[in-house]
DNA sequence: CGGCTATGTCTCATTGAGTGAGATGAACTC
DNA sequence: GAGTTCATCTCACTCAATGAGACATAGCCG
C-alpha cells in the first residue's frame, strides 16, 4: 500500500499530518499501526513521525499499544466521539426508545444523521432477531441513497440540495451499492406521501428488509432519522404497521422532549 | 470563564490548540461554542482561530452548527471514536453479551477499561430497572478508585503500579468522592480472594449497588473489566449469585472467543 | 549473557509555515 | 437599509516545525 490520496489536503499541514496518522492508525483497526505503516504510508521523517507520535499521545488521541512499536486510537477520542455523536442532544434522547423498540419488537432500530453527502450512523440498538445491516455500529457512513434512513433524510431536504448530493453520489450508488437515482427519487415520492420510508432495494443485502421514518424540527428541517431492519420474512403487513406506529410514536415524543430542552438554555 | 489552565501542554503547538479548540467545544455540549467562546477561552488572534476552525472542519474534527456562528464536534470524531473504543476487540465481543445480560436480568451492565490513571467506560447497556451511575454514558471516565469496576482493574495491575495510580488519585478520591485508600486496598482484597468486586463505598449514590469482575488475558493482565450496577434494594443474595454467574459465563465465552481471533492474523 | 534489530530520542542548522494587526467582505438582524 | 457579527484577505515577520543523521534504549534470540 502506497501513499495515500487523501482530499483532505488543505489547512495547516500539522493538522492534515496529525489526521493522516490517526485515519493510518484506525485503518489497523483493533491491531493499530506500526511505525513501519507510518512511515510506509504517510511521507515525512522518523523523527517528525515520532514528534507527532509524542503529541498525539499527549492529547489523548493515541496510546501505544501493549505491543512494543504499536499504535492504538486514544480514549479521548472515545469521549469526543460521544458527544460528537450527541448532535442537538438526539441521540441521548434516543437511545432508550431504541432500546425500548428493540426490546419490544426484536428488531434492529437506529438512529441516522446527515453528514455532508452521507449519512452517519449515532446509535443502533439490535434486537432479539439477528439482521445484516449497511453498517456495522455507531460511526458507520453510508452514501445518502443508501438505506431507509438515507430517503427519509433526503426527503425534506430543498430539491436543489438534494439534487446535488444524488449526482454527487450517483455514481458510488451504481457502482457499489447497483442503486439508481430514479428509484431513490420514487422512494423519496412515497416517503412525501406516506410519511415513511423502505428504502431502495439495491444488488445487496437481497434478504433484508427495513423502514424509517425522519425527525424533523418544528420548521420541517431534517433533524435525523430512525429506521429500523429486520429479515424479509418477518415485515409481515401487521408487524409493519406495528414497528412504524411504535416508532412513530418514540419519535413524537423524542421531538416533544427536544423541543423542551431548547427552551431551558 | 477566563483562560483554561491545561496540563496539556507540550508537543507541537498546532495540536495543542487544536485540541484546546476541540475541548472548548465539546464544553458546549450538544450546543457546541461560539467564536467568542473560543475568543475568551483561548489565547490567540482572530484570524488564526478562523485558521484553525477551517482545518478542524476540512479533517471533519467540527463542523458548523445550524446557528451561524456556533461550531459542534464533527462526525469524524465519531467514527474515530468508535473505533478507539474497540481496544483489542473488546468492545465489538462485549456488546452483545451485556446486552443479553441486561434483558435478561434487568440491571444496567458496563465495560470498562484503563486509561492511565483513570477507568473509561467503553460501553453500557441499561435493563429494564433504572439506575444512577457515576458514568453517564461511553466514554464516561472515572478516578481509579470509584465504582466496581475500577477495583476489578486495580486489582490485577503490579503493586508498584497500583501504589501510584492510588497515590496520584488519593486527593481526588477523598474530596470528591469521599473514598479513602485503605477502603480502596480492602476491597481489592476481596476481589484477589472471591474473584469479584463490589465497589467502595463513598458518601455518593448510597443508594446504589454493584459488582465488576475483570477480563485477563492469558498472563493474567486485566485487559477490561466488566460491571453491573442496581438499587441497592434489587441486590439480594440470590440475585446477585445469578447475575455474577451470568457475567463470569459471558466474560469466558468472550475471552475464549478473543483468543481465537488472536490466532487468526 | 551478549550481540542484533528495531524502537525511540537528540542536536542543530535551515526555512517555510503559522502568526498577528488591521482592513475588507459577506451574512444575518431589526 | 442601517447596524452588528461572522468570516476572509493581505502582508511582513519570525518562531516553530522540519530533515539528516548520529545516538540511546529496549526487547529478542540464540
Amino acid at each position: 500500500m502506497p501513499v495515500n490520496e487523501n482530499i483532505t489536503s488543505s489547512g495547516p499541514t500539522t493538522l492534515v499530518h496529525a489526521m493522516q496518522i490517526l485515519q493510518v492508525t484506525a485503518r489497523g483497526g483493533h491491531r493499530g499501526a506500526s511505525v513501519d505503516d507510518y512511515l510506509n504510508e504517510l511521507s515525512f521523517s522518523r523523527p517528525t513521525l515520532y514528534r507527532f507520535l509524542k503529541g498525539l499521545k499527549q492529547q489523548g488521541f493515541l496510546r501505544s499499544s501493549p505491543i512494543r512499536g504499536r499504535y492504538l486510537l486514544g480514549y479521548e477520542l472515545l469521549v469526543l466521539g460521544a458527544q460528537a455523536g450527541n448532535g442537538a442532544g438526539l441521540r441521548d434522547l434516543a437511545r432508550p426508545r431504541l432500546l425500548a423498540l428493540a426490546q419490544r419488537w426484536g428488531d434492529s432500530f437506529y438512529l441516522f444523521a446527515r453528514d455532508g453527502v452521507n449519512a452517519v450512523c449515532l446509535e443502533v440498538q439490535n434486537g432479539a432477531y439477528p439482521v445484516g445491516s449497511f453498517v456495522r455500529a455507531t460511526g458507520g457512513r453510508l452514501p445518502l441513497g443508501v438505506g431507509q434512513a438515507s430517503i427519509a433524510l433526503l426527503a425534506y431536504l430543498g430539491a436543489d440540495e438534494r439534487g446535488e448530493i444524488l449526482s454527487h453520489n450517483a455514481e458510488q450508488l451504481m457502482d457499489e451499492y447497483a442503486i439508481a437515482i430514479d428509484d431513490i427519487e420514487a422512494e423519496i415520492a412515497h416517503q412525501l406521501k406516506h410519511g415513511y420510508a423502505r428504502g431502495v432495494e439495491g444488488s445487496l443485502l437481497p434478504e433484508y428488509s427495513g423502514l424509517a421514518i425522519p425527525i424533523l424540527d418544528h420548521s420541517g428541517h431534517p433533524l435525523g432519522a430512525m429506521s429500523c431492519s429486520m429479515l424479509k420474512s418477518r415485515m409481515t403487513k401487521s408487524h409493519k404497521l406495528d414497528v412504524l406506529q411504535g416508532m412513530q410514536e418514540e419519535v413524537a415524543a423524542m421531538v416533544n422532549q427536544a423541543h423542551g430542552l431548547l427552551y431551558l438554555d
